[in-house]
DNA sequence: TTGTAAGCGTTATCAG
DNA sequence: CTGATAACGCTTACAA
């Protein structure tokens, strides 16, 4: 059974061999190629030897589908729901992810959702329904109650960048206030003073950066300066003029805060074309390298922050009952400066 | 059965209820369960209200395991097999990939193999096990006739960067040679005749680049000129002094190739601290912004790649049966001026 | 329109 | 040590 010969004369299967087409290849009932393929011992070795034999010939490979539903085994199987696999941090992440399961033989599957919390929602089902046996969310939408009833069940969740809405799950978070407080508290303990600031504050974290660059500025003593602030720029460009802008006031600043990834570009390319030793301040995703001014870096270990989701989910699958935990994380400062 | 009570007095169930569960909770037969979940005619909707309560109380999933294991459909899911999930190239791959596949339902399973050989094959035995329809393989060791079982047996795979060692499948190749030639042709068309190059040999697609960069000079009636070649630097730094040594030299070139992503950045360095107009010719993933000189950069685009693979992937099983197809990548190239 | 029985490929149980 | 038989949760085929 199984197997029949295409008209060109190769051999083809149509569907794989089963354990009962290795037993009857090599003689002996289908429970013990069983326990051989699961190197369960009470084996002669003999009989062990014709088990392998016929496996060999016929390419034997065990089918995971029925194995699992039978012993209820896990799946050994990871899901990741992001925002955009295809972006840096994302895909940083995945690694930390697997790298935290790769000793165990776990798999990731993988989905982007886009910002889409239709698209989160069938995601997480969709994989629910794959049988993984955890599962890693950074949230598109802002309720994400219709978990529980897989919680109860089992499939334990962690969540990345902000906690569920509506659900007790363990979290991972980035500290971007305590980045930006140290971040600023940095570039003020080199000696620049006068901080422009240049994002949008309608954009995500952009509000825990600033609250973060308030509490190192009072820290140092200093007032915030409203004059100094250009919080209404939408996209790099924007970003850019405002950078400019600041630049050429009468009292220049003597460094600039890209609150945003979108914006650090933009900044950095009026600074550049000003050619001022002015500092800039940037936050994750800033590729430091070759300006000619220093650069601040506050950024994220993007494969930590996976590692560390990884290791909540399996310690959840390990049985662990706790109340939900919360894991900061603190970000990296990192001065690049000009011909290093 | 499957449930029962925790000691808090909240309900928590053991293991998930079953058609079985249902069909008792609904007072019906389990095929009438089986009709309502898929979708089947044939139900009268009084009685299918009723199933759809009795699933909604007892928040019932089908399993996808014993329902795939019964009927043979296959499991919607691709095996992505790259050098590292966590560089940017190959997290674009993915998600092209994703994206061809989305429209389908269907889910990317992902791992990195490190370069390593037995690690590809671990994860491509694992893959199989998991049922995976189909594979997509950046190969890390030479030869992958170990897949050929799982080829005759109905799994396809399609080979990415490179063509698979001992085996005829479709593959999709990027071709450097030819992007090279056209980058460097851009260069000289520019005006800028006198080029160096810097690299490391003995790296993967050196060879392949420096015969387009030779193809183009030649194309231009210029000749290979050994003094303006370093090509034994290993490393960023190796090659930020090499480009430096170039530029100090007498007659130093007015164009720049840097024939890796690893010497990119060295030489950018170098660059920008000779403050020379000399043009850079980088390849994928340098980060052309903001330096101050006339950065060409010739890249794939990853999400392309994927989005090919994947179709020929399922183009094979939609029954496909065509020999082997090779789909060969162009790259684009982009100038960066300074300032722009 | 609804239900019964068999079986997918494996593991668990218990008997020889 | 080895094997028969039931069961996992579902779909297929067929009956009522």
């Amino acid at each position: 059974m199984g197997r029949e010969r295409a008209g060109t004369g190769v051999q083809v299967w149509r569907s794989r061999p089963t354990m009962l087409d290795v037993a009857r290849e090599a003689g002996v009932a289908l429970k013990t190629v069983s326990r051989v393929v699961n190197g369960e011992p009470g084996v002669r070795p003999a009989t062990e030897e014709r088990v392998r034999r016929a496996i060999g010939r016929l390419r034997y490979r065990r089918n995971d589908l029925a194995r699992r539903l039978r012993s209820h085994a896990p799946t050994a199987t990871l899901g990741l729901v992001t925002g955009d696999v295809g972006r840096p941090f994302a895909a940083a992440l995945a690694r930390g992810v697997e790298d935290a399961v790769r000793d165990l033989g776990w798999l990731l599957v993988m989905g982007s959702t886009d910002g889409d919390a239709d698209r989160e929602r069938w995601l997480v089902t969709a994989l629910i329904e794959h049988q993984v046996d955890g599962l890693l969310v950074a949230p598109a939408g802002p309720d994400q109650r219709y978990l529980l009833p897989e919680l109860r069940r089992g499939t334990p969740a962690v969540f990345l960048g902000r906690p569920a809405g509506g659900l007790e799950t363990d979290t991972v978070v980035l500290d971007e206030r305590g980045g930006a407080r140290a971040g600023v508290a940095g570039v003020l303990a080199a000696g620049r003073c006068r901080l422009a600031f240049v994002g949008d504050a309608s954009a995500d974290p952009t509000a825990e950066r600033l609250a973060g660059s308030r509490d190192a500025l009072a820290g140092a003593g200093l007032e915030w300066d409203q004059d100094l602030a250009r919080l209404n720029a939408v996209g790099t460009s924007a970003g850019e003029q405002a950078a400019a802008a600041l630049l050429a006031a009468a009292e220049p600043p003597t460094a600039l805060v890209a609150l945003s990834g979108t914006h650090a570009p933009g900044v950095a390319r009026a600074l550049a074309r000003a050619r001022r030793q002015v500092t800039l301040l940037a936050f994750d995703g800033f590729d430091a390298a070759g300006w000619p001014f220093p650069v601040v870096v506050v950024e994220h270990d993007a494969a930590e922050m996976g590692r560390r989701a990884a290791e909540l989910l399996l310690d959840r699958l390990d049985g662990s009952a706790e109340p939900a935990r919360r894991v900061t994380l603190r970000p990296r400062v990192t001065w690049h400066l000009p011909g290093g």
